[in-house]
DNA sequence: TATTAAAGTGATCAAATGATCAATAAGGAA
DNA sequence: TTCCTTATTGATCATTTGATCACTTTAATA
């Protein structure tokens, strides 16, 4: 026999609703846009509008929970270390980044989330390409000078060139994800093959170009 | 001496109205998001809010027209033939036809609404991804194949693995567009320089990845 | 079991916003 | 100049939506 239909109303600690609120929101948000209303939010999660209110102040105060939420702990510090470490080859490394970042990284509310950033006006995203350019970026380009014996970082510092190019080459990998969560033109699941081949191109033709950059 | 405050009401012809209120949209809601709202377009205009509902019965219907005023007619028919004539190293070719192309689509409102046609769930967007496989990204791998006599594509269809390579160099330049209209972290004018560079690391390094693609 | 702090709700306000319509006036035709 | 079609407007409606508040209910605790 099915339990009474009495909707008891329920009664969380402060944390735990919080907690429950800002993951609804990631995910409707992520959905919809940052148009989306408070009342669907609420009835999402059952609760009154009202609610949302008592826990925070604006809906612009939910907005600015939710880019923290989806931006933060994400990004892994042991990636800095596996892009460095010389006594593997750069294409295992890269292989393994672009793996498991994509794999954190690649998901439908963090993509969305992402680009609405960028419509909406905050400068959040900006923490974020920063990021990329300081640890990424950049040191594939360290580590591509060092790999074929060109001058040092310290020695002469990396051109906007050479930052170009990998920006190129990154931004080709995302803009998989572009396709996918955006555009829902991608309805594949794994990408390995494709970033495996992308980094393939990439290692094999950088080199000539680094080169005609860095000579003289 | 200056002409009198008098703000005569300007009576403009049935096209004339309608295009300048579709030119006017255009740059509103690339700048603001659809979310944007009829008083303020109007008040840009100089008409009543009301004189928009004569001309459109709703407000999707304006954005809709400026979805179809922002695609259509912006492909240029001889790009095609350009892409395909041997007669003209391969990279000339890419270099001419991504300079063009980034000329014609580098532009705010453009891109702007391209993404934001993504997140509304439009598919329009669908038909232009599609021109851009069919007529650029296909056609660099047919040509790819060419220029390193890999067997011609109607005897071995192009492969995925080749599509998802010319995305991504293909994507690789999108990007810049992203970065600096979406996020805005990228505020020089010129990218030929940059995608320059990025096609010849594509051009150098795509022919060993397809040859390991297309051997067997 | 009685008390009570605080989690939760429904009703409601106020502003924003898409849409309507009767009234007005520009400007070409007669 | 006068007339008349229709572009244009201001006032207004109806709905949506963020936010508020007095009141209700839960469950920990004394």
């Amino acid at each position: 026999m099915p339990r009474a239909k009495t909707q008891k109303r329920k009664r969380l600690s402060r944390d735990e609703r919080e907690q429950q609120i800002v993951d609804e929101a990631v995910r409707y948000f992520a959905e919809v846009g940052f148009g989306g209303q408070t009342r669907e939010l609420a009835r999402r999660l059952g609760i009154s509008q009202s609610l949302l209110f008592r826990y925070f102040p604006t809906k612009d105060d939910i907005v600015k929970r939710v880019y923290e939420e989806v931006y933060l702990r994400r990004w892994r510090p042991e990636w800095e270390d596996l892009l460095s470490d010389r006594s593997r080859p750069l294409a295992d490394r890269l292989n393994q980044f672009y793996h498991e970042y994509t794999d954190a990284i690649f998901e439908f509310e963090w993509v969305r989330i992402l680009v609405f950033s960028g419509i909406k006006g905050v400068t959040l995203y900006q923490q974020y390409l920063k990021l990329i350019h300081d640890k990424v970026l950049d040191r594939i380009c360290t580590e591509l000078r060092a790999e074929h014996n060109f001058p040092d970082p310290i020695k002469k510092p990396i051109t906007v060139r050479e930052t170009d190019l990998a920006w190129n080459f990154h931004g080709g990998i995302f803009y998989i994800a572009i396709r996918k969560f955006i555009y829902g033109a991608e309805k594949r699941e794994n990408f390995d093959a494709a970033i495996k081949d992308s980094i393939a191109v990439f290692l094999a033709g950088a080199p000539t170009v680094f080169k005609s950059i860095l000579k003289k």
